[in-house]
DNA sequence: CAGGCAATGAGGGATTTCCCCCAATGGCCA
DNA sequence: TGGCCATTGGGGGAAATCCCTCATTGCCTG
């Protein structure tokens, strides 16, 4: 049974040192499953478009024998919006007629169509990314879900970690633990709970996040959060 | 092999009708791994009435045999501040010498002291929960990590589907108003003046701004501009 | 070795935000 | 036409943030 090896796979991805063997550890699994198609991709909705940055895709996403780029697939599979909605793996179904292609978020995927699952993966600001699959005869089963939403995340995060490896170091107006406070203060944390979670005195906490927006030149700290997500020195 | 029934007790734990069979399920598996303390609580600083919620204390996590809350736990365990760091389930240890309690995050715990996993669940709008899991002598390989963090993944969902069952889509979408008001805090504008350049009250300004921490599922305005920009209901 | 700067923390007070209610208007829709 | 919701506004009080100053420690650097 194939997802037995759903954790093996997982720490196989984990590991891997290059896009390639991700992607060969990943056809390999993912055929048992019955998967063809694969999408990979960074997302950041911060800008207007949802995908940031895509690692991989391969397969007849369309059905036309036609090799897909990144930029046709955003703009052609609606599934892809949905990933924020659901907050975990879903089925999905595209069905044809008279009048074109219909997209449906299913719970068991069957019949005639392609099928697929989308995997969104989650991180302590929101979306990240996510791994699409896709198939015409694909086991539909909870287990396979889950297991396959495994694979896939660590295929993402293996991925990420491969490719946006060339870390690029942030300007540092701010201070270690300016960032880090005003970053806990993003996620949505409290002045006297980051300081009872860092060990430190409100005092501590406050004196930073005014020297943070001292620094950023802004005047609220809702501003500063604004102007640091801009400019990197926190993730948004 | 205990990691191979990963995924069949991720199944089990996702179909749970009741806490108690929650437990049941992750007492027995996680037992396999050298666990007997267990933590299971919602993070989410948000999300209206279910701020903060502690689904399952159990064993004697701080040797004082007292009940703790959920933020008394989140401040007391020092091993929670890493989650915005790191987005993936982690390994700690506990020591003890004259000075008192040592926690550090290791990849492999071993030796005396108390050991654990700590497994952070996140969502579309950043960590929604987490589960603790200890022992004194506990299975710190990879692939224990990756077992013990799908049951805990799925341990953490499935409680919190039975424990919140009620209503708990938030239609994340801002009114017209809600969103520009949100815009011009983001730019540094305090109450007081936003009401003053859009001749409104400042009540008016203030009701605004809580619908819209309420809509997007927040605590704190600053949270509410991160999840904003990052939804793309205004501008980064 | 002095000076700068990060990190820590305090006192005391001024502002601001946040939270619980409540109510009125006007638009839209079934 | 009755219900839903956006928008507007209020009262009162609790909580949090913000602002000014000052001080200590420790690290690095010219």
């Amino acid at each position: 049974m194939p997802t037995d090896d759903a954790v093996r796979v997982a720490l196989l991805l984990e590991r891997s040192e290059s896009l390639t063997s991700i992607q060969d550890a990943v056809r390999r699994y993912a055929s048992g499953f019955g998967y063809d198609r694969f999408v990979l991709f960074s997302a950041s909705a911060s800008l207007d478009e949802l995908v940031d940055r895509i690692y991989w895709v391969e397969g007849d996403w369309f059905g036309d024998g036609k090799a897909v780029d990144a930029k046709t697939y955003v703009r052609r599979c609606p599934v892809t919006r949905h990933i924020l909605d659901i907050g975990e793996a879903f089925f999905w179904t595209k069905t044809l007629d008279q009048e074109g292609e219909h997209y449906r978020i299913v719970r068991k995927p069957q019949g005639p169509g392609i099928h697929g699952l989308q995997v969104p993966i989650f991180g302590p600001l929101g979306l990240e990314g996510a791994m699409s699959l896709g198939g015409e005869k694909i086991d539909a089963s909870p287990a396979a879900r889950l297991s396959a939403g495994l694979m896939a995340t660590s295929a993402f995060l293996a991925a990420r970690r491969l490719i946006e490896m060339p870390d690029r170091e942030t300007p540092r107006v701010l201070s270690g633990r300016e960032s880090e406070i005003l970053a806990w203060t993003a996620a949505g944390w409290r002045q006297a709970d980051i300081a009872a979670t860092l060990g430190l005195s409100n005092r501590t906490v406050e004196n930073h996040l005014r020297k943070a927006r001292q620094r950023l030149g802004v005047a609220t700290t809702a501003e500063a959060i604004r102007v640091a997500i801009r400019n990197g020195f926190i993730k948004g």
